[in-house]
DNA sequence: CGGTATCCTGTACGATACTG
DNA sequence: CAGTATCGTACAGGATACCG
């Protein structure tokens, strides 16, 4: 019902075509999307709205400017993500998701309030429950 | 608003505790607990039910069993999922969701209604709208 | 059947330096 | 400001073999 992919070591882009991943499992394809890396945390601060080079790279203190730069390629590549340059001196860079980078939203705010639950659970169970 | 963590080539388990992690936006936190490998693809799995090992191994081909084996241990530590031994020979053992991780179940059907969505849309674009 | 142990490799990722 | 280029490394992950 549902074949395989590597979502990290990714083995995929090379031995696999759009063809071939389509034919995947929805989740599993979404997953060969998204995984690994650093791509859920740039969609989810993108989530809000534009945001320019420099301003993710700050919300995302610890990723390397080349990392996001290719984690922004990919997901562009994958038509998550838009690009738009502002020709101007210095330059000016904003990124935004397209409509399918914003079919995300409900899956970050899944995550988010699992998130939240769990890690409020933990937190109050030594201090409060209330 | 929102620190980060290092999703795959994670510098996370080892530099940070419990507590520096709960203090981290919960959609980070969730990525940090999800992110990279195969666990988004094994809790899919286990969303209809619990399964054997064997089981998980043959709905997930490419999976190596060493992969299996420390996914699943991961995601028990983490309590998403249960580890039921039946105490015969030959063994038995299978991996069900705890309620924490049933919890990933509208994480996973957004998630599979926008790789749905999305797919979808390109094996029509050539072939038919409709 | 459901693992663990050992060894090895690819590549994701980081650090640093430079540029339009 | 927003990148690219180069180099090095750690670790995710694979392959194989063996075990309770």
């Amino acid at each position: 019902m549902c074949d395989n992919i590597h979502i990290h070591g990714l083995k995929m882009p090379e031995s696999m075509d759009e063809e071939t991943r389509s034919q995947l499992c929805p989740v599993v394809y979404a997953v060969s999307k998204l995984g690994g890396k650093w791509k859920l945390i740039v969609v989810h601060n993108l989530i809000d709205g534009p945001l320019r080079f420099g301003e993710l790279r700050r919300a995302i203190p610890d990723i390397t400017q080349r990392m996001l730069t290719l984690t922004l390629r990919e997901l562009e590549e994958d038509g998550i993500v838009n690009r738009h340059v502002f020709e101007v001196v210095p330059p000016h860079v904003e990124y935004s998701l397209t409509e399918v980078g914003q079919g995300l939203e409900s899956v970050m705010s899944s995550l988010g309030d699992w998130g939240r639950a769990n890690f409020a659970q933990k937190r109050n169970a030594v201090a409060q429950t209330a």
